[in-house]
DNA sequence: TTTTTTCTTGACAATTATTATCCAAATATA
DNA sequence: TATATTTGGATAATAATTGTCAAGAAAAAA
């Protein structure tokens, strides 16, 4: 029932959002690996979308650039999920069937 | 927009609806792991969402017992979806933003 | 209850996927 | 050109998935 207006919300992946994060304070990829003990080639991977961050590096992330690490988990996960089912015909009986489910989980764990 | 009515429809499990389509057509699971080509414990995990069926091997049910194979499809990729978010709090925004991405993501490659 | 059939469980090995790391090549910047 | 930055590919280490087996539990039949 709650839609959200789905407001020009940013639907660039959680590479892109990190990479854009990183340009915008004007700090070299090489200095965040660092800050994060990551490797560059790692981290150049994720900015790419060629390898997935963990949840704990997205925290990270979130706290350095000092953004809501939810807006970050909200781009990873939704990044996962459009890949899993994007070649599914029935890609939107699947989320709504999805939702229904958690829904209902929720119910019975109160 | 158009949202189907979420029908009473079906919220079990992909494992739960495989078997009960076995036991409708009163089919030992021993029975159907030989058909499948299964080593029975195999089959007896899927039914009980201890293990994934691949994709084939629904295709390989749906034909068995005469059913549409995206009906179980849906049961399949909502299991999977619904599993990787189910903690996230975010989890309605997650969807939307994943249905979204998968719409651009189509309308870019027509 | 005893026997028989059916299903479940756990352990292990084999396979496949993911991740980390290093270094050279490519690109961009000064 | 020289320097800094980013990318790509190879390899090794780690983790996840899958297949297989055998023994035990549960259910059904006798």
């Amino acid at each position: 029932m709650s839609r959200k207006n789905i407001s020009m919300q940013n639907l660039d992946s959680i590479g892109t959002q990190i990479r854009q994060l990183r340009e915008k304070a004007e700090m070299p990829l090489r200095k965040l690996a660092s800050l994060l003990d990551l490797d560059q080639s790692t981290l150049s991977k994720i900015e790419r979308d060629e390898r997935k961050p963990s949840i704990i590096l997205i925290e990270q992330i979130a706290q350095i650039f000092n953004v809501e690490k939810s807006s970050l988990l909200v781009a990873f996960y939704s990044d996962v999920v459009a890949y899993e089912i994007q070649e599914e015909s029935s890609f939107s009986e699947i989320l709504q069937v999805a939702e229904a489910k958690i829904e209902y989980q929720r119910t019975k764990k109160k």
